[in-house]
DNA sequence: GCCAACGTTGGC
DNA sequence: GCCAACGTTGGC
């Protein structure tokens, strides 16, 4: 199986890769959308390579790298009343979401932020800059991987 | 803080 | 199964 890629978003103010990189390996919980839950649940496998995207900030874009460590498990987060994502329509005999583990791998020299990635045009097909586009976690291509990582090393 | 775009819900 | 109403996302 060829590995994967992915971007993920997260609002740093909620769960930043600083956060990530202090506690190392993180359920990444939540997400509470089919399409997202279903490339967690369906095609993320343990070694995959994730982009780490920061959203709702005020430089938006990569900030570094990520691996999944653990394939999907249940999301513990559905089932707790306490919690801002419980989903009353979920039981754990009928579990509704699931969350991989994702593991730190490394800070960038230097963000890539979105709007280098909306001015590269090879990069002009990541989902990341549609128009509209929401989903908070979306397949990357090798080659857009491989371009975004380029771009963030200092010279 | 605004609002466009999108996903979900629920009445019919 | 349609679609209006609503809530959320996320860039600006």
């Amino acid at each position: 199986m060829a590995k994967k890629y992915w971007l993920m978003k997260s609002e740093p103010d909620v769960f930043s890769i600083d956060d990530l990189k202090k506690i190392k390996r993180d359920l990444w919980d939540g997400v509470r959308n089919y399409q997202a839950r279903n490339f967690m649940m369906r095609e993320m496998k343990v070694g995959d390579e994730v982009l780490f995207y920061h959203s709702n900030t005020k430089l938006m874009g990569v900030y570094g790298l990520a691996r999944i460590s653990k394939e999907a498990v249940e999301d513990l987060t559905q089932f707790d009343k306490k919690s801002k994502y419980f989903d009353e329509k979920a039981s754990p005999e009928r579990p509704r979401w699931y969350c991989v583990e994702v593991e730190y791998k490394a800070h960038f020299d230097r963000p890539v932020s979105l709007q280098e990635i909306k001015e590269t045009k090879a990069l002009k097909d990541m989902l990341v800059i549609q128009k509209g586009q929401r989903l908070s976690i979306q397949p990357v291509t090798k080659k857009e991987f491989d371009i975004v990582c380029k771009m963030s090393k200092l010279p």
